[in-house]
DNA sequence: TGTACATCAGTGAACGCGCGTTCACTGATGTAC
DNA sequence: TGTACATCAGTGAACGCGCGTTCACTGATGTAC
């Protein structure tokens, strides 16, 4: 158990805080950052916010309570590392090339925030709720569409350019999932850690051009 | 945090317990396949063995010891699912149909294990140390191979058969790993939870057409 | 414009919890003579 | 075959730790008159 030094001193002057939940929401994804759902702990974030414990109860009723806040974040954070890489797209593209090319800028997007905010990306992901049919804007980005649902326009995208037969669209989305999700997984905490800078993209790109195949 | 009740009253009548390196790491095995790798706490084992908790360290350096031979349990049980799916392809098989199927078996097992033993599943890939080289016989199966050993051996067929073009062999293991391993974290963790059973066989064999498609 | 008061954000102190781990010990075992 | 003794598996008691959470409180704010 590493002790974590508090970044900032809890310099303030005024007895309330002036806003004490956006402070203990944004201590809490520093936490999830740097060690994941478990490295959330109300009482850092309190420290942190510079504010005695029970502080945090005004504003959320639980630990869980905090974490789910947090997961919300991190799940509209991956959302906007997506459309960061959809936004890449060529306006003039073919509906065929606006296809495939949404499909890898989802993916890769899924695949760069994994790499570059593992934290969140595994807090993202930690256990409860689903977010198929999840409207909560605090898990979308800027479209407004949370990462499932970006994924599913993609899709959409290429049952329209007629590459993806409608029959076959039903639980793409799990497919096409599956095989970035997996890697991510392998890149962050499996095997492939150990080399996961040099061959993230290589192997990205392999596992991005199955999916294309196997759709 | 739910409290466990001990399995087994702690009867025991001589001084000596006899096996307890064995009883800790069962006891370790169950509290991994009830909760994971979280789930394993040197107390609650020691108690399920019916002996102080200091006398664990006898046999283990520390909880991250045990913890470290429960993973390796976990591995080899993983091993055994897959070579148990081996086992049914025919003897006769031509060697594309053995290629084929080996492959696919050692997929169906994957998956087969992380939805029957979950618990078990997230500990044999809770963070530390690399499988690739490891010859530890303690996460090997009957054959001796581990999980990792035994799809590699799976994609060698496929070169051998002629359906895998040698160039393409090196990193296959991590494509194949992916598609697989994402679609069991997403049945087992993620948004699939709810459905998996039902789904299960379904997208496990979407999940491995893609795969033989895409390599 | 000035005062009384309700609201409620943050305080201070304390809880019980279960954990991993260390220490000096005791009791059974098996080996050397 | 019988006794002395080294070995070491398991005991008993205790530690410090940080956690989430509850309680009764105090101090600043802003609204009603």
């Amino acid at each position: 158990m590493t002790r974590t030094v508090a970044a900032t001193p809890p310099t303030r002057t005024t007895y309330r805080h002036g806003d004490l939940r956006r402070a203990l929401l944004e201590a809490g994804i520093d936490l999830a950052r740097g060690g994941g759902p478990d490295a959330i702990v109300l009482r850092e974030a309190t420290r942190r916010a510079g504010v005695v414990p029970n502080a945090a109860y005004r504003h959320f009723a639980s630990r869980q309570d905090l974490l789910q806040a947090v997961r919300a974040a991190a799940l509209s954070r991956l959302a906007l590392a997506m459309e960061s890489e959809l936004s890449s797209i060529p306006g003039d593209a073919s509906p065929q090339e606006r296809a495939r090319g949404s499909l890898r800028a989802v993916g890769a997007g899924y695949l760069k925030f994994a790499l570059a905010e593992t934290g969140l990306f595994r807090t993202a992901f930690s256990t409860p709720d689903e977010v198929e049919g999840d409207v909560d804007p605090a898990k979308a980005g800027d479209s407004g569409m949370n990462p499932f649902e970006l994924l599913g326009s993609a899709l959409d995208l290429w049952v329209e350019a007629g590459m993806l037969p409608p029959a076959r669209r039903p639980g793409a989305e799990y497919i096409a999932w599956s095989a970035v999700h997996g890697l991510a997984m392998l890149l962050i905490d499996g095997p492939l850690r150990a080399h996961a800078r040099e061959q993230a993209s290589l192997l990205g790109q392999r596992v991005i051009d199955m999916v294309e195949k196997g759709l």
